[in-house]
DNA sequence: TCCTAAACGATAACTATTTTTATATAATAA
DNA sequence: TTATTATATAAAAATAGTTATCGTTTAGGA
């Protein structure tokens, strides 16, 4: 894995200790948290890290392609270091959020827009429905 | 048309000049307007109507299934009297919303999900670009 | 018509996020 | 290495969208 600190820097922005705690934490996980939960995440290793910072550096990271915002239908947004339109499924139960992978859909999606004269630059596909955890516990219960 | 007055009477909601204002203006755009939007097109015909009932209004008809919510990458959330699930066209530039249809998309997301073990109740696409209008603007400008 | 629960409007409160400001720190050049 | 300087930081205050509160009004049934 290339070092956290070379990749800010070749983005153009100054490597702090801070920048490089959000990032690796997103590049470590796959559960799409939100600025809150980064920041309850990274708070007892990093004492000096405050909220507004966590906020800050998602929004440089986002404008500079580092990471996507996700938006499932809570107050806050989520963010997930996998920079690429991808489709997920959320669980409208547990909340769980997933990456789902499937190349095909945005062949349709792009022969759809350009009937509609639409020049796609992100397509987003949500899913929200019942994971198989909680369908197993419906069974059961 | 069916009254709207019996919509709301059927769904045990009293009805109120207030409830039958905003589900007709939603009824009658295409527009996808946020809640700000329907206050302020409404203020003028209704000059005692608040922006806390239109809220209140909008969470009871969300609820009920008497409309559905949009966020699309915006502070506030818009709304659609449409309540079946169907993609939609976001413009990033002029920041238009409109609707799309494409029943077999559908089927696709379906099977998809079926391998996953994961129970889809609402599938939520859209496309995030340019509308022709504003490409358009682009090639003049 | 009268009664009562529900809805209303005004405004305060709340939550997620952004901005402000004074201080601290990383990158650069000497 | 050290001094410089622009940028990043933390904390607090501000903001935007939304929700809760509360006294008043109204819809719908008796």
């Amino acid at each position: 894995m290339r070092e956290t600190a070379q990749i800010l820097r070749e983005k153009g922005l100054k490597v702090t200790p801070q920048r490089i705690a959000v990032y690796n934490m997103l590049l470590s996980t796959s559960e799409h948290p939100n600025a809150e939960t980064i920041y309850k995440a990274l708070e007892p290793t990093n004492p000096t890290m405050s909220l507004a910072t966590v906020y800050k550096t998602l929004d440089f990271f986002k404008q500079l392609g580092l990471v996507q915002e996700l938006n499932v239908r809570e107050g806050s947004s989520r963010y997930d270091a996998v920079v690429k339109c991808h489709p997920h499924t959320v669980c409208t139960e547990c909340g769980q959020v997933r990456d789902l992978y499937m190349d095909d859909l945005t062949d349709i999606h792009k022969k759809l827009a350009k009937e509609l004269d639409f020049e796609v630059e992100c397509e987003q596909l949500i899913l929200y429905g019942i994971c198989a955890d909680c369908q197993r516990k419906h069974a059961e219960g």
